[in-house]
DNA sequence: ACCTGAACACCGTTCAAGT
DNA sequence: ACCTGAACACCGTTCAAGT
C-alpha cells in the first residue's frame, strides 16, 4: 500500500546518475563530524543526511575505512594552513612559535586532531606545504651553525616532545570522569620527596607549564650543542 | 526436536551459580587479546571461549567499556612489574636507563600498550609502585642539586617525549601499508636543506636514533640548568 | 544471588539487480 | 556508469524471566 496523498514518510526518489560525488560525500562526512562527533559518523547516517541509498557511498569509496582516510587529509590539510610562523626569529624563538603553535593548533580542535593522530595521512599538497615549513626551521638551524643532521634530529625530537605533550594532554582531559573506587589518596610512607606522587593523578598535572619546561630545556641542549661543537672546530688548545 | 544420542551441537548447559567470577572473566579477555588481537574481543566471543552465556558477563561487568578498564588495569600492572632501573647509578645515566626502558618494554607489546595509551588506568597497586619508582627518580635527581620542582618538571616532559616517541614509533609501524597514490616523489626545488625531506615519509625515519639524541639533548639541558643554578646560588661576583 | 535466551537497535559490507 | 534495497553477519546492551 503506497502512500500518495500525503508526503508523509516520502520514501526518496531514486536520484540522477550524475547528483552524487566524492567531494559531496566527503564534504558531507565532514559536516556530520563537525556538527556531532566522529562515534556519529556511520554510513547509514551519512548516507541518510545526504539523501542517498546508504550503499551509493561504496561506490565512491571503497570502505569507511578509506572515508575517513579521506577525511583525515582533509582535516590534516587546514590543519596544515592554518600553522604559521613569523619570519626573521632566532633559531631558538623559531622553535619556540613552531612547536607552541604546533601544540596550541591540535590542542584546540580535539576532534579532528584524534582522527589525524591516528591515520596521520597526508594529502601530497599538504605534505609538500608542511615540508617547505619544516624546511625552513632546518635552514634556520644550519644558519645558526648546525650540522643539517643534528637539526634534523633535533625537528624529530622536538616533534616527538610536542606530540607527546598533545597526547598527554588529551588523556588528561579526557579522564575527567574519575574511576569511581581510585579516588582515594594511599599517602605511601615510603614516598620521601613530593608528597605530590602519593596524589590520584599525580603525573597529569600542569601540563602547559611541563611542556614549557621540557621545551626550553630541549633549547638549552641544543645551545650547549652548538657552544661544544664550535670549541671542538675551532681547535682544542 | 532435542538432539539426544549424539553430542553434536550440545547446547552447553546452564552454569551453577557460582561457577563464574570476575576474575575468570577478566582472565579470558586477556588470553583471548593476547592469543588473537583486541579487535578479537568481543561479547559473544569472550561468552562462547569461556562457555558462558553473552549476558552473565553484564553481571561482573556493566559494559565492554568497563571490562576493558579493568584489562587495561591489569596489562599496566604487568608493564610496572617489569619496568626496573638499576641502582646506584648518576642521575643521567639513571634518567637514561629509565626512558630507554621504558620505551623499550612500551614497544616490545604493541597491543598491551594500545590499551594502555588509550585508557591509562591504574591499579592503586600498579600506581603505587610507579609512584615508588618515580619518587626513587626524583631523589636522585634532588640529590644531585636540582630542586623538587624542577626535578618534577623534568619527569614530566621526559614522560611527553618518550611517549611521543612511543606514539610515532607505532605509527610508522602501522603505516606499512603505504597509500596507493602517495607514494611518488614531489622534489620540491624549494626544499634548499635537506633532499630527505622531499621523499614520501621523511619524518617517520631513524626513530631510535631520534629518541636517543632527544633524551640525550634533554640531560644536556639539565646540566646546563644544574650549571646555572649553582653558580647563581654561589653568588654572582 | 546468579545465570540465561530472546530481542532490540544498531553496525559495515556484499550482491544482485535496476536504470 | 551510476544508484538502489534487501540481506548477511556481526555488534553491545536490555529485559523479563528462569533457578
Amino acid at each position: 500500500v503506497p502512500a500518495s496523498t500525503t508526503g508523509q514518510e516520502s520514501p526518496r526518489k531514486r536520484r540522477a546518475r550524475g547528483s552524487i560525488s566524492a567531494e559531496e560525500i566527503l564534504q558531507g562526512a565532514y559536516d556530520l563530524v563537525s556538527e556531532a562527533s566522529l562515534d556519529a559518523l556511520s554510513m547509514p547516517r551519512l548516507a541518510q543526511r545526504l539523501g542517498v541509498g546508504v550503499t551509493s557511498i561504496y561506490w565512491y569509496y571503497r570502505s569507511k575505512d578509506d572515508l575517513l582516510d579521506a577525511l583525515a587529509g582533509r582535516a590534516m590539510s587546514e590543519f596544515v594552513e592554518e600553522f604559521t610562523v613569523p619570519d626573521d626569529l632566532s633559531w631558538d624563538d623559531h622553535i619556540r612559535a613552531f612547536f607552541h603553535n604546533y601544540r596550541r593548533l591540535f590542542l584546540e580542535d580535539a576532534t579532528w586532531s584524534d582522527l589525524i593522530a591516528l591515520r596521520a595521512s597526508y594529502t601530497s599538497d599538504s605534505r609538500r606545504l608542511a615540508a617547505r615549513r619544516i624546511d625552513r626551521m632546518l635552514q634556520i638551524l644550519v644558519s645558526a651553525g648546525f650540522p643539517a643532521e643534528v637539526a634534523m634530529s633535533a625537528y624529530q625530537s622536538l616533534s616527538m616532545f610536542t606530540e607527546g605533550s598533545i597526547a598527554m594532554a588529551r588523556g588528561a582531559a579526557a579522564r575527567g570522569r574519575a574511576g569511581s573506587a581510585e579516588t582515594g589518596t594511599p599517602s605511601d610512607p615510603e614516598l620521601q620527596v613530593l608528597p605530590l606522587l602519593a596524589r590520584p593523578h599525580p603525573w597529569s598535572w600542569g601540563e602547559d607549564e611541563d611542556f614549557a619546561f621540557g621545551l626550553e630545556n630541549a633549547i638549552r641542549g641544543l645551545r650547549a650543542l652548538l657552544a661544544q661543537l664550535s670549541a671542538d672546530g675551532s681547535g682544542a688548545a
